[in-house]
RNA sequence: GGGGGGGUUCCAGAGCGGUCAAAUGGGACGGACUGUAAAUCCGUUACUUCGGUUUCGAAGGUUCGAAUCCUUCCCCCCCCA
């Protein structure tokens, strides 16, 4: 069976790991767990790190607890934040706490006898807790000088917006968390990013003091691109995990369009393909860049484990349809449906037939009647710097008048902003 | 409580009565090149019925004319007590 943490080293997932970790998890099944934030509703490409830590821990033969921050995202991580986070309302919480669940038993096995998986939520083990219990359960065994020595607060207490009580007292109700599932379900390590590792040791200083316990720490490092740039966001925001604010295309999409650096990384910190496996993928893109191979061995694969084959398939479908052989001749073979079926995931706007039959300016097509530009002015601009391109075709003049004779199939336009981002008008 | 500095377009940061929709840099977007890569170069970066219209912390005022001057208010930073 795989060493997690060799696994973990060599595909660069190590930041910092506290002494005694591996010859702790040597000794056999170990519990471990990661916390989520329930920021939002869906988990995104970030998180999937996360998730896959999880997913290799278990595949490595130990148990994995996923936490979801039913409490603890009623009070707001610090950690990276350069100012106070807005509170979320409750009804908010149970929503995304609910999405955030589904994502995260989709990946996990639980049901493989001693190292099945467990979802955990810290609401319930904090929704009876008073105050005054917790600050002389909790709080009395570590000190605010220790508090206030991590990095998290220090920058906060340092900066001009200030801190508010609410999050300093953060790291330690995650504290608390790890406390808790020491005590009760004999999790003994704590893993997330490195933004985590202060409020992780929190959690084992407090299991420590409380209890003279040992508990253990093993943080990833923050994933950047090789640019320096920030991960995970596009032109259009997030890249999310949930199909419903990113569609498989989009998805696919986006690893698809990886930057050989980072698809290098990537193949290791997304993908389970052994150590020689990755090796000879990179090497048989060296030969053959303009392949793509790893660009896309990487987006099939983390396509597939996130939304089905089926959805890659699709993905694949409409990649090849817009960046192969996608020619309007093909497209006016195809029924109704079957053209639609090709632009599933593809932004889609619906104008009205009769409208279009007198005829709509490009201007007001572009920026009113849909969405693709936010107003005629950046239509405009866009259009004289050669950007716009409609059913294959460059855009002109931006008082180009657009008609039925337009329409493919008497139903469609295909708009494209720059090359690859595409929209499909539908005259209905 | 006393003294000083400051709030400018996505960000940083110039401007300090007209030539300012506002320098410069960054970011973002687009174009060329290419491999839907990287690097590089070029363009755009408030809205518009293209006549204008609304922008420089907020509200008033002076002026033919203000981001630039005055008044009040809000917010931030620094020094002294």
């Amino acid at each position: 069976m795989m060493n997690f943490v060799e696994d973990l080293r060599w595909r660069g997932l190590l930041h910092d790991i506290m002494p005694g970790t591996e010859e702790k998890l040597a000794e056999g099944v170990t519990a471990g767990y990661i916390g989520f934030d329930p920021t939002a509703d869906s988990l995104h490409v970030g998180s999937l790190l996360q998730i896959l830590t999880l997913v290799r821990f278990q595949k490595a033969g130990h148990k994995p607890f996923a936490l979801v921050g039913g409490a603890t995202g009623m009070v707001g991580d610090p950690s990276g934040k350069s100012a106070e986070r807005n509170l979320l309302s409750e009804d908010i919480l149970n929503h995304n706490l609910a999405g955030i669940k589904n994502q995260l038993e989709q990946f996990l096995d639980f049901d493989c006898g001693a190292n099945s998986a467990e979802i955990v939520n810290n609401y319930d083990w904090f929704k009876n807790f008073t105050f005054l219990d917790f600050i002389r359960d909790a709080g009395k065994h570590i000190t605010v000088n220790y508090m206030m020595a991590k990095d998290s607060v220090k920058k906060r207490l340092e900066s001009e917006v200030g801190m508010s009580f609410t999050e300093f007292s953060y790291q330690l109700v995650q504290g608390y968390d790890f406390y808790y599932l020491w005590k009760h379900k004999n999790c003994v390590l704590q893993m997330g990013g490195s933004d985590q590792w202060g409020n992780i040791v929190t959690g084992t200083e407090f299991i420590r003091r409380k209890d003279g316990g040992e508990a253990f720490a093993i943080t990833s490092p923050l994933i950047k691109k090789a640019d320096g740039t920030k991960f995970g966001k596009t032109e259009g925001g997030n890249i999310w995990l949930s199909a419903d604010k990113t569609s498989p295309y989009q998805f696919y999409q986006f690893w698809l369009n990886a930057s050989d650096a980072d698809a290098e990384n990537y193949i290791k910190i997304f993908t389970f393909f052994t150590q020689n496996e990755v090796e000879e993928l990179i090497n048989n893109h060296l030969e053959s860049p303009h392949l793509r191979l790893l660009q896309k061995t990487l987006a099939a694969d983390i396509t597939t484990r996130v939304h089905g084959q089926n959805a890659l398939e699709t993905a694949l479908k409409t990649t090849d349809f817009l960046f192969n052989n996608g020619s309007l001749d093909f497209l006016k073979q195809l029924s109704t449906h079957q053209v639609l079926q090709i632009f599933e995931g593809i932004p889609q706007f619906t104008i009205n037939k009769d409208e279009i039959e007198t005829g709509i300016e490009a201007l007001t097509l572009f920026a009113e009647r849909t969405k693709i530009f936010t107003s005629k002015g950046e239509s405009k601009k866009m259009i004289d710097g050669g950007g716009v391109t409609v059913n294959r075709e460059k855009v002109t003049l931006s008082s180009k008048i657009f008609s039925e004779l337009d329409l493919i199939n008497n139903q469609f336009l295909i708009v494209q902003k720059g090359k690859k981002n595409y929209f499909l008008v539908i005259a209905s």
